[in-house]
RNA sequence: GCCGGGAUGGCGGAAUCGGUAGACGCAGCGGACUCAAAAUCCGCCGCCCGUGAGGGUGUGGGGGUUCGAGUCCCCCUCCCGGCACCA
């Protein structure tokens, strides 16, 4: 530890801008520090010591503190997947770069950690090394955690928590229960992929082409019983409550607002007789106005009008079949070749009564709507295209002016609806597309074979998983009593730890100690639920968790009121939907029940773009992906640099290059920083990821540019030596805040409280790359600086300390030790955030660029509070101005106060 | 396919409200120091024409608005994220 001569105090609150902390002249003049400090940046020697340091003043452990504004920072738990990747720097960085100036700011942060452990991957490594999940789970996150504190990231790790322990997930359980008693959880069939050989439900990831990873099996969608959460009760205060997150990017409130997709539509029926009972077929389409337009119906293949035709048509049957097999991801029913089959059965359009064919399509969901749609070729364009293929019959009802309608190919304003007029529809002829509706809905309504319903993309959220690594689902199944609620007293249900999934169904289903129970209602011998929840249950309030003090007697307590709201939550813009859509939802359960206060749990949100690094793959032998690490890969570029081939170092065979991706365990595309962090140490690789582009962009990997940071940092902490030695002990009286600068001076002061106004302005911007960058340039003043008077060794001192302060969020170990070497006080995280003096940004004149027709033509110096006629003269009267405008009148002069002037002639 | 986002030198990126395009850094090139190398320091560095002064051109492609467009509007291409069982 360095010893100053004087105790530094702090001094004065955040209003005293750059002022620095002060010891009297009597012991400042030309002292040198007692031990001279190390010439050479040794970055571990440093990190060890400020971590050191941090751990002795357990100085990141929050305790709620009246009279200081709370801040909770919160990024996203990690999976726990083996190590960190450079996805998981770039997050974590992010959010203590936010926590730390916060800190330095007044406020009282949070900043906690913990572990999303529940999850696939652990029953995927469990497969491969026989290695129960709890084990290799509990493993990495050791290594990570060390990994994290490495790194030096402010965190309270009083709060850690993982998702997979019981005194966790209990509170998922004892929820659940509280869902189902208000009727938010229930059950229904959900459709899962089937792997045939293996006996086992597949998650999508896990179906490559419609085959099983491991088994090459043809897959197949079968129908279970399984728990859904009715998010679509909160649908539309989801959707409203958006309005509520001006902290939340614009983009990602759109892509909430357009997945939970309200329409207001008509739902209405197609009567029709079968097996001598009247019956109906419920439609809901958005485009009502374009019902005389009909030409079929289709349902989906699950739907029971399907089945009943099937019965006496094997043709259709099998093609009911065929469309088993297919996927059950959005993304491939949308691409995949739209296929159908008449049924046979024909339905009476509702307003005519005209007889509609009804067929089966394998593009209509069963989960969606009614599971059936009104096919309208003409104004719809998938309907179209199947029209086409199948030979149906395209009718024209909708007519916008000025176009032609022709069946030969799809036009786009045939969907149109902004414009379009109804024709050949009778009665409706005329209207427009909401008169349309409205009268159409009407008439519907009048026969009682429909009306205008709202009608919501989003689906209630499936929570069963048949799978061993995850949070049990507090059931019991009871021959006599049927599916029994544990009782809250039984709680948890602890899932057994040592089990090894093997790929081949639910180890949970074999497992007699944990099977075995007694019903809670009979009690008669039962058997426990075997599924588990899906792992977005555990993430939907871990936050609230981490606010609360761990208490065994309840989900949280009074001190998540302190902390919740998250003040900033730190991502990846990968969760845009799913997760903070739960979390939403899950949040405002809690609240209905009671237990918080808030009605949305992020006022702020940061949504990291993804850091991507290549991927390359080869087909595995029974149809399943293997991937190659790139440094498993030699390239082959073309004369452009675009690769061409990739090869496996171990056996020199040719692998596919997939692209770039994010970096996932799964895709083996990751980069660990464990190598960086070991030569450079922990603030290069902070500052390297912070300085290489700004948080909310896709960052395609590179380490090019890493020994730049190291450098930089090299030199910051040689100038400091310099500092140390040469310019602080010139500093006699202290004159600077009477000084009158001479050019240079007050150029250098200028440039420095200039840029910091620019990094403090980035910062509430969290574009971190621009206030690394102002550092870097602070720095590249500082060291042409003038040092040969105590006012120049003055205005340097004030720079250095401008300069590590703002360096300190983003590399806090070389900020913190060379803020105590150079003897500005004891802990950087103790001085006041600097803001710039604007006696030091004054200047009397300044620089306008001079244009001619909006061409750069020159510059022109004028006093800072030139009048504009005075500028509009100058610029006139200047060499260039007559140069350019070639004897031309003036017709028009732009001038944009300290910027520029524009002749226009 | 649908929803959301992106594209600027050899590379990462800057330009904050429509006002000097390429800040800062990487790589490269030239030089200083050195027996030499590393480290460090100084200089150059979008492209084209020109010995030079200088001129032209330039922000994925095409069109438009404006005194002025990387920035605003329309159309297109490619890339990334999500699409409900990867997390």
């Amino acid at each position: 530890m360095p010893i100053c001569f004087a105790t530094p105090h702090r001094h004065a609150g955040p209003q005293s801008g750059a002022s620095i902390i002060r010891r009297s002249s009597r012991f400042a003049v030309a002292r040198p520090p007692a031990r001279s400090m190390q010439e050479k940046y040794n970055a571990s020697e440093v990190e060890r010591a400020a971590q050191a340091h941090w751990n002795a003043s357990r100085s990141f452990a929050a305790v709620p503190e009246r009279g200081k504004p709370k801040y909770y920072c919160l990024s996203m738990f990690p999976y726990p997947s083996g190590k960190l990747h450079m996805g998981h720097v770039r997050n974590y960085t992010i959010g203590d770069v936010l926590s730390r100036w916060h800190m330095m700011r007044g406020f009282n942060v949070l900043q906690p950690m913990g572990w999303d452990a529940f999850g696939l991957p652990a029953e995927n490594a469990a497969m491969q090394n026989g290695v129960p999940p709890a084990k290799w789970t509990d493993d990495n996150i050791a290594y990570m955690k060390q990994q994290l504190q490495s790194l030096g990231f402010a965190i309270d790790w009083t709060r850690e928590l993982a998702t997979c322990k019981p005194d966790y997930y209990r509170w998922n359980q004892w929820l659940f229960l509280r869902m189902l008693e208000k009727g938010i959880a229930y059950k229904k069939t959900q459709v899962v992929n089937w792997d045939p050989v293996d006996q086992t439900v597949l998650a999508n990831e896990q179906v490559i082409e419609g085959r099983g990873w491991r088994t090459g099996a043809v897959i197949e969608k079968r129908e279970i019983p399984g728990y859904y959460l009715r998010i679509t009760r909160y649908a539309e205060e989801l959707l409203a409550d958006l309005d509520k997150l001006p902290g939340w990017p614009e983009r990602v409130r759109t892509m909430q607002a357009n997945w939970i997709g309200k329409s207001v539509g008509v739902r209405f029926a197609f009567p029709y007789e079968l097996d001598g009972r009247q019956d109906k077929l419920w439609v809901f389409t958005t485009r009502a106005d374009t019902i005389m337009g009909v030409s079929f119906c289709a349902v989906a293949a699950e739907h029971p009008l399907a089945t009943r035709a099937a019965r006496d048509n094997p043709a259709l049957a099998a093609f009911i079949d065929e469309c088993r097999h297919g996927s059950m991801m959005e993304a491939d029913m949308a691409t995949m070749e739209k296929k159908g089959m008449p049924t046979g059965i024909f339905v009476a359009h509702p307003l005519t009564g005209e007889k509609i064919q009804t067929w089966v399509g394998n593009y209509v969901l069963m989960s969606y709507g009614d599971g059936a749609v009104m096919a309208v070729p003409a104004h719809d364009e998938r309907d179209f295209e199947f029209a086409k293929h199948y030979g149906l019959p395209i009718r024209q009802v909708v007519a916008v002016d000025g176009q032609t309608f022709s069946t030969d190919a799809w036009q786009d304003w045939y969907a149109d609806k902004e414009t379009g007029i109804c024709v050949n529809s009778g009665k409706y002829d005329g209207l427009g597309y909401e008169a349309a509706v409205g009268a159409i809905a009407t008439d519907l309504k009048a026969r009682n074979l429909g009306d205008k319903q709202v009608q919501w993309r989003l689906r209630d959220w499936g929570v069963s998983r048949q799978r061993y690594w995850g949070c049990p689902i507090p059931i019991i199944h009871c021959g006599a009593c049927g599916s029994v609620p544990v009782p809250d007293d039984q709680l948890p249900v602890v899932l057994p730890i040592d089990c090894v999934p093997d790929g081949s169904g639910n180890p949970l289903a074999r497992n007699e100690a944990f099977l075995a129970c007694a019903c809670p209602q009979c009690g008669q011998p039962a058997r426990r639920e075997t599924d588990t929840m899906d792992t977005f249950v555990d993430s939907s309030w871990y936050y609230a968790r981490y606010a609360s003090r761990f208490g065994s007697d309840a989900m949280v307590d009074d001190e998540t009121a302190y902390w919740m709201p998250v003040d900033q939550y730190i991502g990846g813009i990968e969760h845009a939907i799913l997760h903070l859509l739960y979390s939403r939802f899950w949040s405002k359960v809690m609240r209905d029940l009671g237990l918080v206060h808030y009605d949305e749990p992020f006022s702020h949100l940061l949504t990291q773009g993804m850091v991507l690094n290549h991927v390359f793959s080869r087909r595995g032998e029974k149809g399943g992906i293997d991937y190659f690490a790139p440094d498993e890969i030699d390239l082959a570029h073309d004369a452009g640099g675009r690769i061409t081939g990739a090869i496996a170092k171990a056996d020199g065979r040719p692998v596919d290059y997939d692209g770039i991706g994010t970096m996932s365990k799964s895709k083996r595309n990751g980069v660990d920083p464990q190598s960086l962090i070991e030569h450079y140490g922990a603030d290069t690789a902070r500052f390297f990821i912070m300085f290489a582009s700004p948080p909310e962009q896709t960052l395609e990997w590179s380490d090019a540019g890493v020994d730049g940071a190291y450098r930089f940092l090299r030199r910051v902490w040689a100038f400091g030596h310099v500092f140390a030695g040469d310019i602080k002990p010139k500093i006699g009286a202290r004159q600077l805040a009477a000084a009158k600068l001479d050019g240079s001076l007050g150029e250098l002061r200028r440039e420095i409280h200039l840029l910091l106004k620019q990094a403090n302005y980035d910062l509430t911007k969290h574009q971190f790359n621009t206030v690394a960058s102002a550092a870097m340039k602070m720095l590249n003043a500082l060291e042409k600086a003038p040092r040969d008077s105590a006012v120049a060794a003055e205005v340097v001192e004030e720079g250095v300390s401008i300069l590590l302060r703002v360096l300190s969020p983003i590399t806090p170990h070389i900020a913190h030790a060379l803020w105590r070497e150079l003897c500005f006080g004891d802990d950087i995280r103790a001085a006041p955030w600097p803001e710039p003096i604007e006696a030091a940004l004054a200047q009397d004149e300044v620089e306008l660029v001079l244009q001619v027709n909006g061409k750069l033509r020159g510059s022109l110096r004028v006093p800072a509070d030139a009048p504009k006629e005075a500028i509009e003269a100058a610029a006139l009267a200047s060499d260039v101005a007559k140069k350019y405008m070639e004897g031309r009148p003036a017709k028009k002069v732009v001038i944009v106060p300290g910027r520029l002037v524009n002749i226009v002639c």
